[in-house]
Formats: structure tokens, sequence, C-alpha cells
RNA sequence: GCAGGUGUAGUUCAGUGGUAGAACACUAGCCUUCCAAGCUAGUUAUGCGGGUCCGAUUCCCGUCACCUGCUCCA
């Protein structure tokens, strides 16, 4: 386990051509990265195997891509209008900034909750009863400001309150809103899951932590609906798919932890909830959360939009709201995760190091480089590119000794090169170099291609 | 958003109120060279805007970005 800084870590990243910062000419535009030419590879990849896995090779799931802007009633519905805003102030004097029905909370040691107050009622009983900044002991606080999480925009060229849009801060009520034409259309029966890829945003107060929380950020989630009373075993299930997963995908097994949530911290619509956790540069921080919903979002979308939503169950003769299981994970999370646990400053037995991306072959950007040994054979080795080129993401390098070529593909997470020297000239071979072992074998060109699709697998 | 810190080549760092320097990297060429270390040549930087000054990369102000902490995290 390497153990570097997140700064280092970002400064590799840049240089190989994975991450780099977003708008940089422009001085850049706060907490947006952009991804190179590696960097989209590897994201690709991430959610294809997410999408094999969770898709294609579960019996239960099928998939879906919802519109990113949706009917707002949508967000009122799921309270992300409402609730997702919270009544901030801060203290004049310190500048400390405090939720007001928080602070609320405290000072009346929990017996007033803030909750049902109204912004006005929130600040004027702060200030009736001069409570004092916990941090200073000032009582001069700013007037309430909401922060509201989504991002608003307008529909139609003209900016009215009427046709006032979000865009979408999760891809879950995408899914929740097309339940019935998903279960009807494919005739599943429960349970079954709908998953989905796509973007989100969120106005985060504090974003940060490089690509760990962005305000653009794109999410891989999954609402599985089964029957009421059977929530608890397919969590659990779903759960340790999940763990799965991560292993598959190569995550570093010292670095992961799953932490369930207390009742307090559970939301009020949560039966069940973990986190599965990551040890990142940073610290520890949450991956994907796994969270057992029980008929909420089927339920508030019923009430708001007066559709009737529930399941008829053919084995019972009843109807029924569906329970929802649902684990939620961020892309970039799990490709900063995957890059973390890849990463290793090897000594070598001659002291050197070399920076090498240990990534599984299926991850990898690019499968396999090819290298002629000096220039002079770059025509031969040419040939050798063109074949393989159709077959899997390659890459041809000629510049500099071929150690250095070989450290650069390291770097870059390439499982294979295939390097062309004079003996090829002659015996029609060539040398496959394995970045893990750096062992070397030499292969027929006729039979490459079968060679190289064995080792990816 | 608040407080503190930091901004000089792609990267890591020097340095100066008077034309900005290195290492690594990169590019081209030479070399029958299998794990970054040869030779020759070359490209590239003071985040942005304003002020003081004869002159600012250096001092001051603003701004933008990044880092740390607070806060937040459906």
């Amino acid at each position: 386990m390497a153990d570097i800084s997140m700064e280092k870590f970002v400064a590799f990243l840049k240089n190989q051509g994975f991450v780099y910062q977003g708008s940089e000419i422009y001085g850049g535009l706060a907490n947006t990265w952009d991804y190179g030419p590696l960097g989209v590879e590897l994201k690709n990849n991430i959610k294809k195997a997410w999408w094999q896995k969770f898709i294609h090779e579960s019996p239960y799931n099928v998939g879906m891509d919802s519109a990113i802007l949706m009917n707002p009633r949508v967000w009122i519905a799921s309270g992300h209008v409402g609730g997702f805003s919270d009544p901030l102030i801060d203290c004049k004097k310190c500048g400390t900034r405090y939720r007001a029905d928080k602070l609320i909370e405290e000072h009346t040691k929990g017996e007033i909750t803030g909750d049902g107050m109204s912004d006005e009622a929130l600040i004027n009983f702060i200030r009736e009863k001069e409570i004092k900044c916990p941090s200073c002991g000032a009582n001069n606080f700013t007037d309430i400001r909401k922060f509201n999480l989504m991002f608003k925009t307008n529909q139609g060229v003209i900016e009215d309150e009427k046709n006032a849009v979000y865009l979408r801060p999760e891809t879950a009520q995408g899914i929740f809103v097309n339940f019935k034409n998903i279960q009807r259309t494919t005739r599943k029966k429960l349970p079954f899951g709908i998953g989905q890829i796509g973007k989100s945003f969120r106005n985060e107060i504090t974003p940060g932590n490089f690509i760990f929380r962005t305000r653009e950020f794109e999410q891989m989630e999954l609402e599985f609906f089964c029957k009421p009373g059977t929530d608890l075993e397919w969590f659990v299930y779903w759960k340790q798919y999940c763990l799965d997963f991560l292993d598959y995908v190569g995550l570093d097994k010292n670095r992961v932890r799953s932490r369930d949530h207390t009742a307090e911290e559970l939301s009020f619509y949560s039966k069940a909830t973990t986190d599965i956790e990551f040890l990142f540069y940073f610290g520890w921080g949450e991956l994907w959360g796994i969270a057992d919903r029980t008929d909420y979002d089927l339920g508030v979308h019923q009430k708001t939009s007066q559709e009737n939503l529930e399941y008829f169950d053919p084995e019972t003769n009843t109807k029924y709201l569906p329970y929802v299981v649902e684990p939620s994970l961020g892309v970039e999370r799990l490709l900063l995760s995957v890059l973390t646990s890849a990463y290793e400053e090897e000594v070598l037995e001659n002291g050197e190091t070399r920076e090498v991306l240990r990534l599984k072959p299926f991850l990898a950007p690019k499968k396999v480089a090819v290298l002629p040994l000096v220039n002079k054979l770059s025509e031969e080795a040419l040939q050798v590119y063109n074949l393989l080129i159709k077959e899997f993401v390659c890459d041809y390098d000629t510049s500099g000794q071929i150690g250095k070529r070989y450290r650069r593909q390291d770097a870059n997470g390439t499982p294979f090169c295939v390097t062309v020297d004079f003996d090829t000239l002659e015996d029609k071979m060539v040398t496959v170099r394995e970045r893990d072992t750096m062992k070397q074998t030499r292969v027929k060109i006729d039979e490459l291609i079968s060679y190289l699709t064995k080792l990816l697998k």
C-alpha cells in the first residue's frame, strides 16, 4: 500500500493524463475536473464493469436512462425542493456558521427541534432567547440564508419562476417515476431492480477533496423493488454483492470497511443503511451507500402524482407498494478508489523505484503497448500494432530507451507490452512483457492475438 | 460561505524592485540499446486584474484557483 500525499497523487494523475483541473487555461472553475485520454477509458471501463455485474449478470435487474431535467413536481414529492435547503446563519463576530434549527435544538437541549419552524420564526427565536454563539459567546447573527442544493435553470428562453426546472440531484427519482412503465413493459415480477448510470448535480456548500465531492458527478444507482417484509434479506444480499464487486475491481481490502448507521443516524424513511467506506489519501470517505428505503419513495410519488403505483402480486392476489433497497455508488469515487488501490511505488532489486498502476486488465485504459526495441525496427513494429489495434486498445511508442518505455506503460496501468526486436525479423516472434511480474515470453506473431486474449481474461 | 496557508516551465523546486535558473519530463537527431541513468540540439513559466514606482515576478489591493480546518453531506 503506497502511502503518499494527495497532492502528489493528483500531480501523478495529471501527468499521466487521467484527470486535469477543469477550465484550467481560464484559471480553473472550482471543483470541476476533466478526464483525459486515460481517465475517460478507465471511467468507461468502470461503468461497463458495474453495468455488466449489476444489470447483465443479475437475473433480477434491468437498466434505464432517464432525463436529467424532470417535472419540478418530482422534486417536491421527493422532498428535495423543500427539505434540501438548510437554514444557515453566521455569527457576525467570529464568523462561525451554524444551522439555525440545530442551534435551537442544542440550546433547548432537544426540547425544541426547530423542524417545523419558518425561517423567520427560527431567527426570531434565536434573537429573543439571546442564544449565544457556542464559539465566541456573542448574540449577533446574520439573517438566515438558504442554500438549496439543487441547480436551477429555466426551460424555454424566458427566465421565469413558472418555467424553472432543476438539474437532478440524484438519478434515483428517474427510476421511481418510471417504475410502472418498466414493470409493465418488462412484465417483471417482484423482486426486480432497475439500474441507471448518469450525471447528477448538487450545489454542495463544501465540495472538495479532489474528485471525491464535486458539484457535477456521476452515479451508478440500483433501485431494487421487493415485497415488504423481504427487504432486510435483500438488503443483506445487495450489501454482499457490492462488497464482492469492490473486490472484483481490485480495491485494496485493507482500505475498505462497511459501517452500519446507528438508529440516530438513519434518515426518517430508512430502516437500515450501510456505508461502504474507502480509505482515501485524505482519510475515510463514503464510497457506496446501501439503504433500505421502504416504500417511502413510491409512496410520496403516488401521493403527489395521484397515480396508483401499487404492484399487483399475482401469487397472493393482493396489491401493495413494493419496498426498495438502494445501493448508490459514485463513479468518480470508485475511480479514485481503484486508482488509489492500484498505485504503487515499487522498489526493484537494483534499488530503483518504478511507479506502477496495478489495474485489473479489464479496467486498464490501454491493454497492450507495441514497442520496437530500437527505432530501426519501427516498420516491423507498426505491422504488429496495426494487427493488434483491431482487437485491443493499443499504444505505440518509439521514444526513448526500451526500459523507459516499459516504465511509462507501467505508470499508465497497461498490463502488457509487445516488443519487436532483431530476432523478430528472422523468427516472426515477439516478446510479451507483463507489467506485474516483468516476465517476458516469446510468442509467434500469428498466435499473438489469441495469446493476449487469454492473458486478458 | 468563514478562517489560515499557497500560487514561478508538464512536474518538483530556486531566485530577484532592473531582460527568470536548475533538475526531471518532453521533442528532434546519433547509437544492433530488453527494464527510466549515453551524446548533441531544442520547446516551455512568474494564475488573472489593478495600484505604488522611471521600472513589479518581487511591495500593496482585489480576484480566481488549490491546500488545511469549520460547516454540510437524501
